[in-house]
DNA sequence: GTGAAAGCGCTAACAT
DNA sequence: ATGTTAGCGCTTTCAC
């Protein structure tokens, strides 16, 4: 490995002219910008990134910290962020922490440590204390899930009122027992708000309210079509499922047409998200489009200013429109 | 932000001291650490990782190149990595290229950069030259996908056989006008080996060659229903489809189902990787299980390797075995 | 057990 | 247009 200083030897300059060359911050003549340039061939030499970063305080790279790649859902706000930062010169990185309060804190670490300037948190699953004194300090957005109450800046999607347009969909097409099946924890935001909207609506219409809310964690198609199975053997009245996401629903789909009933024939199904699972399944699913491309790119603008001018303590809580794809489950 | 310096000055000691407080690197006396300690949190010290990674010329950080995070194929291969690289006290960075040579250039140059210890190519798309080069300099491993002839070592499967056993399977089942629809570039490895032994079996058996490939790049489900549509049309004697995904598969099957032709007693179809989609599918789809969580720790454990002592010059190919697990659709 | 000091590779202010 | 030099924050060797 060869370093600034062995090009300036090599070139026969100060390692100043060759950090300008390198980073054309200012003029240099042609003669010895071509001797530099050789030099730096000749020795392939690379910039070593922790100089640069340790000198500027800055590495141009932002941390996405997210539950888990494995959700096409996400990988579309990764894109958005993606697409913003690029344009900015910013690169990056993302981390993902499966629920893991270690590798949560582990990541966290780099923020704090400066090996970024800002952190997008997809899924967030910090505590109230910890994003507010993070927050404080840092460049930090939540998007799709956020912390009820903390400062930090997010954006995100009403998801009660798309909960409430879908439930309200399912009782204008006649259904009157409609059972209810989150994915994934009951903690974050998004299905507090979900699991909100399904009961007032039901109250509103005077309808039962068919499921409960454990506090397991559930996957996508393996716990609907289990809760599913469940469901339909303690409550047969059933006539429609609201899930919390597309996979989820297919799950359901297939514990009913294994049961010989029809989808939306006898049951009607609506699923979460607008993902590719939604348009795959047979019959095509009754789901919410969330904009999540641009919620990644919002977001990104938004870190993006906090990180030029930190003393942009936007605490906003911006919401995004959503759209009710209306398909065949109901 | 505060730095070693300023605990120092508060505890009063040297940041030699501090410094070995910090990395518990030397014997500290118990008042001395407990004064750090104390003024470390009163300022709410945290170490700049830059000063420490120019210092040791190294960060613990290795970078994964993918393609996309939205397969979720994928996402097991990560899931490997990360746990073979937290349990050695490395943090992974996952980068995306979408196959945007620039992207990719840009990532690759994180290890050059030394922001990097090691890289893993999945769904490698680098040139020759290019990974040759870089394999003589630094720590690198492929997965999945490799160059032919590199001395980057890599960790794959036999595409080859375990796509002769798939065609095997189809004509011990009575198939005779096999269909070949690929998933993504052409010029990938895992495609080449497949439609070698797509031909081979077929040329063994004295049977037609059904299917050209241009170079076309085609997506998953929707250019399966619509490539099939097209095969469908313009040979109605297919009685079976060889697809290199499942969930082109998935297309494929959606596609016949809409001609109401049945699967698998009309028409068999095949596909690769036993993602979820494989399960979900109606009916679910014969595949070919690759062990991607045990790939990503092989990998994982190779780099480590090379990173801890660089003259491992390990140019070995290695291949995990496979599994065809047979489902409903053929 | 603790401190002084060198130096990792780089940039930028200042000098010429 | 180019060179000199200080210093970013940290670790580690060498003294004591």
């Amino acid at each position: 490995m060869s370093t600034i200083q062995q090009v300036a030897s090599l070139a026969r300059v100060s390692v100043a002219t060759v950090s300008r060359v390198i980073n054309q911050s200012a003029n240099v003549s042609e003669a010895t910008r071509q001797r530099v340039e050789l030099a730096i061939q000749r020795l392939n030499y690379q910039p070593n990134a922790m100089g640069t970063f340790l000198r500027k305080d800055k590495t141009n790279m932002i941390l996405v910290l997210v539950h888990s790649v494995d959700n096409p859902f996400f990988s579309m706000i990764i894109q958005g962020i993606e697409n913003i930062a690029h344009h900015n010169n910013y690169n990056v990185l993302i981390c993902t922490t499966y629920g893991d309060r270690e590798r949560e804190k582990h990541y966290v670490k780099m923020l704090r440590n400066h090996y970024v300037d800002g952190m997008i948190l997809i899924s967030n699953t910090l505590q109230l204390e910890e994003i507010n004194d993070l927050n404080q300090s840092y460049p930090i957005v939540q998007t799709i899930e956020y912390v009820p109450g903390s400062n930090a800046p997010y954006y995100s999607v009403d998801f009660y009122m798309a909960s409430f347009e879908l439930m309200e969909h399912l009782i204008a097409s006649g259904r009157r027992n409609i059972a209810y099946v989150h994915t994934g924890s009951t903690q974050i935001v998004s299905n507090i708000e979900k699991y909100r909207a399904y009961k007032d609506v039901l109250n509103k219409h005077g309808l039962p309210v068919l499921s409960e809310v454990s506090e397991e964690y559930y996957f996508g198609y393996i716990s609907g079509k289990a809760v599913a199975s469940v469901l339909l053997d303690e409550k047969p009245e059933i006539d429609a499922f609201f899930a919390t996401s597309d996979l989820t629903a297919v799950g359901i789909i297939d514990e009913i047409q294994s049961r010989n009933l029809r989808v939306p024939e006898d049951i009607s199904v609506v699923g979460f998200d607008n993902t590719i699972f939604s348009s795959v399944a047979q019959p095509a699913i009754t789901t919410v489009e969330l904009n999540t491309y641009e919620l990644g790119c919002k977001a990104m603008e938004l870190l993006l200013k906090r990180i030029e001018k930190p003393e942009t303590l936007d605490t906003t809580a911006h919401t995004l429109p959503f759209q009710v794809i209306k398909k065949e489950s109901s």
